[in-house]
DNA sequence: TCGGGTGGTTGGGCATGTAG
DNA sequence: CTACATGCCCAACCACCCGA
């Protein structure tokens, strides 16, 4: 928290919530010149709006510019920071919220840990409104969590971060690798297999995963096939090779290092520890 | 279960082709 | 021109096997 920090309106609501939305705090403030905030993180989402005014955010290393009439995302497990512009401060709203489908409706409007800033392709005065709404209303939780809705419904229709089409591809094909290996996980699998049953060659599907997830898709299996590993040393009492064999290591002493590379200890000290 | 040797497989760089 | 896709190549890595 900054120092002596002073909020112009701030709302906690008891825990407003709906089937997939919680809704924890409401608030405004216009900033003092070069005010700042973290760096922090946070275990659940925040959304920030700027009536007025300019400043900057740091998040995964990378620092944004954010304008008036524009809003910035700070996701769960995230370090943040964030500072007014020490000329034209920032006088912005922001929403404390989470759920289950939150990740999902931040995505629809462009917005994620990767790609945190909302620019609103069209007039802004909709977004303005709506969260003029929210801080009037502040003590209404229902209505708030209805307005949230709206925000979101009208940060799709503005957003000018739309994912391209060929995104949504490379999105249905690390979709794909990762079923096969969930699938497959406890047979021999060679990466061609893979490959072939998504329709990529090779090693463009190499790049193309490492790319979205930063691990190769081989990687990926043996760390998939090590942690089914450890549930079964942990709820079954079958052998090691047996176990080995499950996850699809067609041989015990090649699962043992496998697993001692990962886990750090091998099999059985495992098991032998968690009793 | 571990360590070492060996052969096969994988990852990734690079050049090139293709489509919009 | 740019982004996506493919093919080739080779160093590095891994699975497998064997002995302890």
């Amino acid at each position: 928290m900054p120092k002596n920090r002073t909020y112009d309106e701030c709302y906690f609501l008891n825990y407003a919530a709906c089937a997939d939305l919680q809704l924890y705090e409401i608030g405004k403030q216009a900033c003092p010149p070069s005010y700042s905030y973290g760096p922090t993180v946070r275990n659940h989402y925040i959304f920030h709006y700027l009536f007025e005014g300019k400043g900057i955010l740091k998040l995964n290393g990378k620092q944004y510019t954010i304008t008036a009439h524009q809003g910035f995302l700070i996701s769960p497990n995230i370090l943040a920071y964030y500072e007014a512009d020490p000329t034209e401060p920032w006088n912005y709203a922001w929403v404390h919220l989470d759920g289950p489908k939150i990740r999902d409706y931040f995505q629809k409007c462009g917005l994620s840990s990767e790609q945190p800033v909302f620019k609103p392709s069209l007039d802004s005065n909709e977004i303005d409104l709506i969260m003029l709404q929210l801080l009037e209303h502040n003590t209404r939780e229902l209505y708030c969590i209805g307005k949230i809705y709206e925000l979101f419904d009208a940060m799709i229709a503005q957003s000018v971060t739309k994912e391209p089409a060929n995104i949504d591809i490379r999105l249905t094909y690390i979709k794909k690798i990762i079923d096969y290996i969930t699938i497959k996980f406890s047979e021999p699998i060679h990466m061609n297999d893979i490959a072939h049953a998504c329709g990529l060659e090779r090693s463009y599907m190499t790049r193309l995963f490492k790319d979205a997830t930063g691990q190769t898709p081989y990687a990926y299996l043996n760390i998939y096939r090590i942690k089914k590993a450890c549930q079964l040393l942990l709820h079954d009492s079958a052998s090691i090779q047996n176990i080995a064999y499950a996850v699809g290591y067609s041989d015990a002493f090649t699962f043992s290092k496998a697993f001692k590379r990962q886990v750090g200890v091998s099999p059985s000290e495992y098991r032998g520890k968690s009793i």
